[in-house]
DNA sequence: GTTAGCATGTAAGGAGTTACATGATTTT
DNA sequence: AAAATCATGTAACTCCTTACATGCTAAC
């Protein structure tokens, strides 16, 4: 029960796990700084938020009763520590949904926190996703060449190779990763 | 009341427009010919085709009673004549939503009966859209420079770079279009 | 003769949007 | 003091998926 939005609540601790946010914030960041095309609506993110308080995952930051900002009506939350450990359980699961489409670039996103292994194992999970892909479509555009005109053929060349580019994104962080050996810990060591 | 999935039907109706099939061979090409990348259940494609025999835009095609071929279990649908007009108001419209992500690809696979008025309004708003977003991502990544680590930076910038591909693939469409000034009609015209 | 793939369909539910409603704060 | 933007929230609805249920047909 209450299995609500596991991508957004992952991307919400995410998020949190830098430092607190209210909502509002919440979302522009979700809109941007996340593989920068996502939208989302507050008609999702603050039932989210609502539940993630329920699980304790959560909990507002209490403002200072006497504090010097008047502006009452930001709630500020920040991750509890069950929070932390959940988010860590999400971290380290590379699921294979962890390379499908939706997910992809958020588990990416958290590529900081997460272990060299499984960074590793979600690149290449990607990677072998999109080449499959890739052989499909070439089969379908192989049999359906006689039916195709000009504009069907230029999408389908277009999404071919957007995906090839995509292919050739992930050796290269693929590359890096595999010199990386050595797990240099958290980039953002500024605790 | 019953509007259904609008760009479903859409999609539907185009591909029948080519030429009568049945539901499995419909979704089939949905996941393939169009755009190249969409994955449709069967439990959205056959209630969409049963709204759209209410409506009476397609029908099924009878088979001869006393035909040759033994293959009872398959439904062939086909346009009817409401069909196809309602096909070319819809083919007509170039509204806002025709450029978004969801709309766009489905809108270029029916290039080939839409006008080329049409046409040009759809890839120049899909131009014009891509690069608002380019403008508000590099503004986004400006920002957050200092929070970005390896990971969302090459996230940030492999997805501008897309954007960018696409841009440039849009505008050799679009000097295309502008070559063509002269409507050459279908292009597959085996009627 | 039984597994694999073709073909159609339904019921329940998930994940999100839109539109609405409200009020505080900042800018002009 | 009006307008814009920040900020939070809810109710209704949309579109789609998952899981299930069924039967035909081809291949091994």
């Amino acid at each position: 029960m209450a299995r609500r939005a596991a991508l957004l609540e992952f991307a919400v601790l995410g998020l949190l796990h830098e430092s607190p946010m209210h909502g509002y914030e919440l979302r522009k960041r979700l809109n941007t700084a996340l593989g920068g095309f996502r939208a989302l609506s507050y008609g999702s993110l603050y039932p989210a938020l609502r539940d993630l308080l329920d699980k304790q995952w959560v909990a507002e930051v209490p403002r200072a009763s006497g504090g010097s900002g008047s502006k009452r009506a930001r709630i500020v939350y920040e991750l509890t520590a069950t929070g932390k450990e959940r988010f860590q359980d999400l971290v380290a699961q590379a699921g294979p949904n962890a390379w499908e489409d939706d997910e992809f670039d958020v588990h990416l996103a958290f590529f900081a926190r997460t272990t060299h292994e499984v960074r590793l194992r979600i690149l290449e999970g990607r990677r072998s996703r999109l080449e499959q892909r890739l052989a499909q479509v070439r089969e379908a555009s192989a049999r359906n060449r006689e039916r195709a005109d000009a504009y069907t053929s230029a999408l389908q060349r277009h999404g071919e190779e957007s995906a090839e580019r995509e292919v050739r994104w992930l050796e290269e962080l693929i590359a890096v990763e595999r010199g990386n050996t050595a797990d240099p810990g958290s980039p953002t060591s500024s605790r």
